[in-house]
DNA sequence: TAAAAATACTCCATAGGTATTTTAT
DNA sequence: ATAAAATACCTATGGAGTATTTTTA
C-alpha cells in the first residue's frame, strides 16, 4: 500500500533559496547572493523541510550539504525554476512587445486591401510580433471579436453590437463598375432610376459593403429587391470577376477595382445621386482588455489612418484633396 | 532595446488558483474546487496580476475568461504545476520508501560474500528501491562515507574517525590457510612462532583483514615484519588464489575460502595461540541524517545480523554455537 | 431580479529583519 | 578563537475569512 505518509508541497520562493543554498554550500553565502539576511535563510529552510518532510540539509560544521531527499530536490528544483525563468522570459517579452502575437481581424477591403500594408510597416517597428489577420466578412470578423478569437478587427459598416468598440479609420468609396464593353462606359453619369432591370451581382448577405448599399438605396427609398440580382457571390474578387465576364454590374469599393479600371478590363461610371462614400472601423470588444502587443497594433493603426488622411482613397473622393 | 518593462514574478499557488479559475470559467467555482472563499480568489488573481503586471482575466459579466497574456500565462502554468506534481510525486516515493536509490558501500569480505544476500532479501521487502554497492577495502569505504557519497557502509575493522558511528553486524573468522600440497595439510594446530620464515601473502595497506592480521601480531608482541611477506595483492579473490598457486600462505576470512577448502583446493590450518574473531560493523556518519530508505536498509541490515547470530560463520567459530 | 465579482474589513500565518546564542573547526 | 548556523524576538505583508456592495445578464 502507498503509505499515506507525508504530502511533499512547496513554493518557488523555497526553492530558489535552497538551490542557492546547495550551489554554495553555506546558507550565509547564499544569503548575501539572494539579498536575505542568514537568519532568513535558515528559517526559510526550516520552513521547506517542514513542507517536505524531511531533512534537505546536512549542517557538516563549515559546510552544508545536501542530504539524499535534499540532492533529489535540488535536481528537480533546478529544472522547475529554469522552467519558470523561461515563462518569465516570455511573458516579459510579450508585455514588452518585443515577442508575441496579435490575431485580428479583417473584412475583406481591409483584410485584402488595407492590411497588408499597414501589417507590413507595423513589422518594422516591432519585429518580434506577429499579426495574423482572419479575413472574413464582417459579420464574420463582429462574431469573433466578440467571442474572444480576435483582439482587433476592421470592418467596413456599424453592425450594432453593444459590446463593441468602434474607432473610425480609413474612408472608402463605393463606385459602380461594368464591364468594359457595356453601353454605360461612355455615359458622364447615370441615376439610381437607371439601375432598375440592371443585371447586378450583389455580395453575400452578412458584407459589409452590401450593407452600406442597401442602406444608400433606403435613402432613396428602394430597397435591394429593385436591382435585379443575377448572382450573390462570397468575396469581392468573385464579384469582380464576374463583373468583368460581364455577368452584369456592381458596386465594389475603389480599392478593389483600381487596377482593372486601369486597364480597362472594368469601367467605373459615376452614379450621380447616391452616396456610397463609407468609412472603416476598428473595432474592439469594450469588456476585454488589449494586450501590450495589440495595444500598440491599435495605436498604429489610428495613427495610419490619420496620415492617410492626406491621400484621397478615389480620383475624386476624400474630403481633403488639396 | 529590451524594455526594462516589469519584473515578471509569480507563485506556484497562484497559478494553481489562477488555472483553475481559467478552467471552469468563473471564480467562484474554481474557488470552491481550492477550497477557499470567492473573495480570497479574487485577492489572489488581483495579487497575481499585480506581480505579473498586466490583466490576465477579462470579466464578462457571468464569465471570466483569459487575456491574451492569460492565455500564455495559463498553458505555460499548466506545465509548470505538472512538472511540480511530478517532484512532489517523486520526494513522496522516496520518502515513502516506494521508489529510490541507496548508495552504500562494503569492504571486501562483506561487499562480494555478504551483502548480495541481505540485499536480495531487503529487495523482497521493498521493490521499488534499488541498493547500489560499492566495494572497496575498508579504507575506501570509510572515506566516501565520510565525503557523503555513501549513506551507508559495512566493514570489517573500525578506522577511528570521530564522524563516524558503528554497529556491531556479523561476526567473521579468518583462518590460515595453506595450499592443498602443504606440509602443514596434516597438523592439528601450528602456532604463531611456525609462521616465521613461512612464505605469506598479504592484503593491501587499508584492507581490514590485514589490519585484523597486524592486531592480533601486535597481542603477542610482533609486527607484520615477523611475517616473510612474498606478495601484497589488493583483493582476498587474488591472495586467494595465489595461496592456491603455491606463493605461500595467508590468513583469510572463512566465508571467502569455505568454498575451496571443501574442493581440497585449500587447507585450513589452526593456529592456536592467535585470535581471529572479528566483526563486521554498519557505518554511517554521525553528522548526516539517513534518507529513510537508507534507514529501512539500516533496521534491515542490523535485524538480519541480530538473526544471524544462531549461525556460526565456522565450523568451531561463533559464540553462539548450540 | 438574481448571480457573480469586487470591495471593505479583520485576523493570522509567514517572510523578513536584528541581536544573540550555540556549535564545530 | 572564529566562522557559521540556529534561535529568539519583532515587524510588515500577504493570504484567507465574513459581510456587503456593485455590476450585468
Amino acid at each position: 500500500m502507498p503509505s499515506p505518509a507525508h504530502r511533499v508541497d512547496f513554493e518557488l520562493r523555497h526553492l530558489e533559496i535552497f538551490c542557492k543554498v546547495v550551489e554554495t554550500g553555506s546558507i550565509t553565502k547564499a544569503a548575501h547572493i539572494v539579498h536575505l539576511a542568514q537568519a532568513s535563510v535558515s528559517e526559510r529552510l526550516a520552513r521547506l523541510e517542514e513542507l517536505v518532510g524531511t531533512r534537505l540539509l546536512d549542517r557538516l560544521g563549515r559546510k552544508v550539504e545536501p542530504t539524499r531527499a535534499g540532492d533529489i530536490l535540488y535536481k528537480a528544483g533546478r529544472d522547475l525554476l529554469e522552467k519558470k525563468r523561461q515563462v518569465c522570459e516570455q511573458m516579459e517579452d510579450f508585455l514588452g512587445m518585443s515577442r508575441g502575437e496579435v490575431r485580428m481581424g479583417g473584412s475583406t477591403i481591409p483584410g485584402e486591401y488595407l492590411l497588408p500594408g499597414v501589417i507590413r510597416r507595423f513589422h518594422q517597428l516591432h519585429p518580434g510580433i506577429s499579426v495574423s489577420v482572419t479575413i472574413g466578412d464582417t459579420r464574420d470578423v463582429v462574431e469573433r471579436a466578440v467571442g474572444g478569437l480576435l483582439e482587433l478587427g476592421v470592418v467596413g459598416a456599424r453592425h450594432e453590437e453593444k459590446h463593441l468598440h468602434y474607432t473610425p479609420l480609413w474612408q472608402d468609396d463605393l463606385v459602380l463598375v461594368v464591364p468594359s464593353g457595356h453601353p454605360w462606359r461612355d455615359r458622364e453619369s447615370i441615376c439610381v432610376q437607371d439601375l432598375e432591370g440592371q443585371p447586378f451581382v450583389l455580395r453575400e448577405e452578412g458584407s459589409g459593403t452590401r450593407g452600406l448599399l442597401e442602406q444608400a438605396l433606403q435613402k432613396k427609398g428602394k430597397s435591394l429587391e429593385f436591382l435585379t440580382t443575377v448572382a450573390q457571390l462570397g468575396s469581392s474578387t468573385a464579384v469582380k470577376e464576374a463583373v468583368k465576364q460581364g455577368l452584369g454590374v456592381s458596386i465594389l469599393s475603389w480599392r478593389a477595382v483600381a487596377d482593372a479600371v486601369r486597364l480597362g478590363l472594368l469601367c467605373r461610371v459615376h452614379v450621380k445621386d447616391l452616396c456610397l462614400a463609407r468609412r472603416f472601423y476598428l473595432i474592439t470588444d469594450k469588456r476585454r482588455v488589449l494586450s501590450p502587443p495589440a495595444r500598440a497594433l491599435w495605436d498604429f493603426l489610428v495613427a495610419d489612418a490619420g496620415n492617410a488622411l492626406c491621400v484621397p482613397s478615389s480620383p475624386e473622393g476624400g474630403p481633403a484633396a488639396f
